[in-house]
DNA sequence: CCTTGACTTCAAGTTCACTTCAACTTGAAG
DNA sequence: CTTCAAGTTGAAGTGAACTTGAAGTCAAGG
C-alpha cells in the first residue's frame, strides 16, 4: 500500500498546518512542486514538508514569498538544503532578526523613558520619532516619514 | 494674523510627516478631527499633531488603525492624553513589545542552535515550529498553525 | 452503481492602510 | 481679474498573501 509514499493536498495541509488553498497558491507561485496522478490530482513527495517548514521559518523571519522563492531557487536542482546552504541562508536571517529586535528594543526603551512624561512631542518623543529626525517647522526633509522601515513593513509603501 | 492658529492639511502633512491623503483618510476613519473654514477646507487645531504622534507611536508598536481608534476613543472628550492615560496605554504597549521581542529572540536563538544541523524538521526544529507544538502524524490539533501570531500579523487571517 | 467527500481550475473577493485619479473649487499673489 | 498652487469629493486602484465560490471531476466505501 505504498506508492513511493505520496501525499494528497489534504494530507500535506494537515501535516504542515497550511491551508490546502495556501498549498495550491504556493505551487502556483513556484515555491513548492507536486506530481499529478492519473486523475490530475496533486501528489506531493514527503520532502515538501521540509520545504514548507523552510517557508514557514522564512516567513517568520519576515521574508516575503518572493524573497523566499528566490532563496529556494538558489538551491541547485530544487534539492533540500544542505548544511552549507542552511548556514548561508540563516546567517542572512540572523542579521535581519537582530535588526528587528534592536528596533523593537529601541521603541520599548523609548517607551520606558517616556512613561509619565506625557510629552509625546513630534520632535522630541523617542516613541513617535525613534530616529530623532527633525521635523520642526522650518525645513526638515520634506514629507519625511519617521517610521523605522523594518517594523510594520506591510505599511508605508510611499 | 492669527486665527486661533489653525493649520491646513498641507501644513499638518509637512509637520507630521504623514501624507495629506493619509490625514484625510484618518479623518474619515475618525482618528482625527478638523474644523472647516468658510470655503469647506479643513482647518486643524495644533493638538492634532500630538494626536498624530500618538497614532504613529501606536502604529510602530503594531496596533491596527482600528485598535488605535478604540484607544483614542477611550480618552474622554477626545482630549489629548494626560499623564495617567499615557501610563495606562503605554503599559499595555510595553507588554506587546516585550512579547514581540521575546518571540523574535526565540526565533533567533533557535536559529543559532540550528545552524549546521540541517534538520529543519517540522516537528523538532525550533525555527519552523517555535512553539514546539506536536504535528506528528497521529493526532495533533487539526490544522494547527505553528506561527507565532504576534509576528507577521498582516499574514494569516484564517 | 451510488453516494460522499476530497479534489480540480479559474476568477473574483478579502483585508489593511493608504494612494491615485478625475473633476472641480478655493485662496493668495501679482 | 487672472493665475495657479493647494484644497475638495467620491470612487477606484494598490500589493501581499491568501481565501472563497462556482462548476465540475475523482476516489473509496457500501
Amino acid at each position: 500500500m505504498d506508492k513511493h509514499d505520496l501525499l494528497t493536498v489534504g494530507a500535506v495541509a494537515q501535516r504542515s498546518g497550511f491551508a490546502a488553498s495556501a498549498l495550491r497558491y504556493y505551487e502556483a507561485q513556484g515555491l513548492i512542486f507536486a506530481d499529478r496522478n492519473a486523475g490530475g490530482q496533486r501528489r506531493f513527495e514527503r520532502s515538501v514538508l521540509r520545504r514548507l517548514a523552510f517557508i514557514r521559518a522564512a516567513a517568520n523571519v519576515g521574508l516575503t514569498l518572493e524573497e523566499i522563492r528566490t532563496e529556494l531557487d538558489m538551491l541547485p536542482g530544487g534539492r533540500t538544503p544542505t548544511k552549507a546552504d542552511w548556514q548561508r541562508i540563516t546567517s542572512h536571517w540572523r542579521g535581519r532578526l537582530d535588526e528587528q529586535i534592536a528596533a523593537l528594543e529601541k521603541l520599548r526603551d523609548g517607551l520606558d523613558s517616556c512613561i509619565g512624561c506625557g510629552c509625546l512631542s513630534l520632535q522630541r518623543c523617542s516613541i513617535s520619532n525613534p530616529d530623532d529626525r527633525a521635523g520642526n517647522g522650518s525645513e526638515a526633509e520634506p514629507g519625511a516619514a519617521f517610521l523605522p522601515r523594518l517594523l510594520r513593513r506591510p505599511q508605508v509603501p510611499r
